[in-house]
DNA sequence: TTTTATTGATTGATCAGTCAATCAAAATTA
DNA sequence: TAATTTTGATTGACTGATCAATCAATAAAA
């Protein structure tokens, strides 16, 4: 079987699988056998393409942030008014995909990672700060800079709170709820203050 | 110096030296060793009174959690109105032990245990429902009881979220900030609907 | 003497990471 | 075209380190 022009193909199974891995155990500490072994590979293989776990590790953290900025990126597009843009970015984060409770508890690990890893925290803070500048700029032309910047604290504040409500699958509180409670936050804070 | 009487020392010892390894360390993913150390007795020690790695975490999250239900009770205690109690909530949770960097690490670090350990879930949605409940409670002479819960949800998740952001280190939005981003949206989402 | 506290030494399991060997396609040469 | 060499893909077997857990032994109170 060995043809040339494995390594793309190897390197995002063995991306997906480590994601697919982390989501089920809802831990970064499983073991290069069983990412290896879902992406159907020798655990001597992912060592060979990506040099230590750590590296697959952040590969697939990278993999994940790119896949909500698409996401981003696409909802943007299709809206047209800076407030339907809000929307967009706030019905992106509790769309199927980032709400599934796989993808939370990779999310989760990948933050308690981040207390570790250098690497892993500057993913994450650029996730952070892109929410943020998304939302803030929407936001300008609704409020006034400072309310801007309140607000957009806010939300994004909800937004992760809600995620990490949710990894404890206890509340009630789905994605249309969650969507619904954030879109509400927005509209009384514009409401108090712009007009 | 083996004097009877011991154990409770021992077993607080150990629980306290394990919540401050976990908050440097901010991971479960920490050894027997490091935690006996920490509390000046040896490994053996740690497994003869509590028998299991595992069964030491709990008792630190159980731990963890005291801590936090006694702190609110006090300060429940003090506040004489229902929205002074809301306010009361609010400000504990950002009080300086449970905002210190170790501690949110500890909460987080327990928060992505939560997906393996049934034991550690269990633990969390408890202090989940009683957030819930106490905003709930004190909502409710204020708004009607929908609406409270509506907004119920919603501090929590800012709560909880606040602190994931915190996690990060990378938000310029301290302790006094996430009160006053708390508390604004009490009064702001009160104003709407009651009077 | 019995009970409680305490530890050093050890075990067994788990894993990340390494390495030498194999296999088959591709490139090169004859 | 046929024979060869080279190269990339792949793995099984191994190593070294780490750690939770155990246990037998010791020491000091009761």
């Amino acid at each position: 079987m060995p043809k040339v022009g494995m390594e793309p193909m190897r390197r995002k199974a063995l991306v997906d699988a480590a994601l697919r891995v982390i989501g089920d155990h809802g831990s970064l500490s499983v073991t290069m056998s069983e990412i290896a072994k879902q992406a159907g590979v020798s655990p001597a293989l992912a060592h060979h393409y990506f040099g230590s776990k750590e590296q697959l590790l952040i590969e697939t953290i990278r993999s994940l942030l790119k896949q909500l900025r698409d996401d981003v990126v696409t909802a943007l597009k299709a809206a047209a008014t800076p407030r339907a843009r809000l929307s967009a970015v706030i019905r992106v984060s509790f769309h199927a995909d980032q709400f599934a409770p796989q993808t939370i508890a990779a999310w989760l690990a990948f933050y308690a990672e981040a207390q570790r890893s250098e690497e892993t925290r500057r993913f994450l803070v650029i996730y952070a700060r892109r929410l943020r500048s998304n939302l803030v700029a929407n936001l300008k032309p609704l409020c006034p800079l400072d309310v801007a910047e309140h607000i957009a604290e806010g939300v994004a504040a909800m937004i992760d709170g809600l995620y990490i409500r949710q990894s404890l699958g206890s509340t009630r509180v789905g994605a249309e709820a969650s969507i619904a409670l954030t879109e509400d936050y927005v509209t009384i804070q514009l409401r108090g203050t712009a007009r």
